[in-house]
DNA sequence: GAGTGGTCTAGACCACCTT
DNA sequence: AGGTGGTCTAGACCACTCC
């Protein structure tokens, strides 16, 4: 049998959203069986593929699971999960409209601490490349960004201008990024980042500390500070 | 032709990690002119529905791009993007193989303020409940959650025993969760924040606020505050 | 027109779970 | 054995972009 028409929406979007308002309806709650492969061929007048390729997506976007010889179930949703950007703060200021501007404070060789050395899988004392940056938009400083790189890396990252191109930027650049991990905390400012904030060391400030690997390899371990009062992360979560 | 083997690696994986490791090893980047499917079609000797399977996935996972009519591209890998998942305390501290424990310290009906009028899509002064409670992990105060509830939405919500059910569980039973809204900030807890934590007004705290959604209805909104020291958000990324 | 991706079909074999 | 999902094929038509 030749298809319906393509110029309408496509066919598995069909019954993904049937799927997804009997769920945002409640006609199905969480842990209720829903209709097999099969029966939503029958419904829909679709083929097989087409069916599976909607409640793939289902459960990509997590609201289904299923279960081989079992069937398919409304996932629970207990968790609210979201994506969350972390992003360059260069594209992120702009993107508000609003002026970036770096200050570079130190920009040195250095041999790592302890943490430093943990974080980047290297020895104690080994060299490490450290970065100390304040950035600034429209003249205001929203985040102190401390980082180490392990020149293993990035054997240049000493000679680069960061206030033309963010360190973010320039080793995504050098070493494709594989996989990051990072925390996010409430913390006071030491003294240094509360200086270069320009308020009190009483000020609490949103603390997001990450080390990104690149092909199983430790590039870079950062600790982004930004003032509690001028920064915060917004996501959202659409079922 | 029949296919090969299925007791092996699935073939739209095979393509899949062959474009990933690609990528990974900086063999392509960011911008660079992937194969086209047919070009995978006859290298693999899959069909393409496979390849275009691997591809799609790869979108998904925000690794490649691909434009009609043009070709699939390496994407930017600017954004650091990752789940985060904002959980039920209650079932975050039995994961960690503690004890939770939740005090009521109010439940009750009460008018809107502007805010969450605002929040909840209600008149100002109109009916809303309100519940505050407190946390604790192993007798420790780790969260105090203060919320304010659509009554047309969950109108048992002030019969509840919140010590055996969290709201947020109880919540999610009665409206099915369709959207969130959620932003983290450090702030300085308010006294009677700093009251139920049992810490000093000065030790900084990380909030999270967040309004949930069903059929298009605003629920609850919900301000969380952990005491910074006590409390991380945590999350990964992987390519 | 040639090449690309977007969608779809009507079958197929397999692995898995339940009975 | 019968139903379920997991994967795969060898075609097909369409929309889009570029030359």
């Amino acid at each position: 049998m030749p298809r319906s028409p393509v110029t309408s929406e496509p066919q598995y979007l069909k019954v993904k959203n049937h799927l997804r308002e009997g769920i945002a309806s409640g006609h199905w709650v969480a842990g209720d069986l829903l209709p097999s492969e099969g029966a939503l061929v029958g419904l829909f007048e679709v083929s097989r593929m087409t069916v599976n390729r909607a409640l793939r997506e289902l459960v990509q976007e997590g609201l289904i699971e299923r279960v081989q010889g079992v069937g398919s179930f409304v996932a629970q949703l207990h968790r609210i999960s979201s994506t969350l950007n972390v992003r360059d703060v260069h594209e992120e200021i702009l993107e508000r409209g609003h002026q970036h501007e770096a200050r570079v404070q130190a920009l040195t060789k250095g041999k790592a601490t302890p943490q430093q050395a943990a974080e980047l899988g290297l020895k104690r004392g080994a060299p490490v490349f450290l970065s100390l940056i304040v950035h600034l938009e429209n003249g205001v400083p929203i985040q102190v960004e401390e980082r180490a790189v392990n020149p293993a890396c990035a054997p240049d990252y000493l000679a680069q201008d960061f206030t033309q191109i963010t360190p973010t930027h320039y080793l995504l650049q050098v070493a494709p990024l594989s996989e990051a991990r990072y925390m996010i905390e409430a913390a006071l400012p030491g003294e240094v980042e509360a200086r270069l904030l320009g308020i009190s060391r009483r000020d609490p400030c949103l603390v997001v500390k990450r080390i990104t690997y690149s092909r199983g390899v430790a590039v870079t371990a950062v600790r982004l500070t930004h003032p509690g009062g001028r920064y915060q992360l917004q996501g959202s979560f659409s079922a």
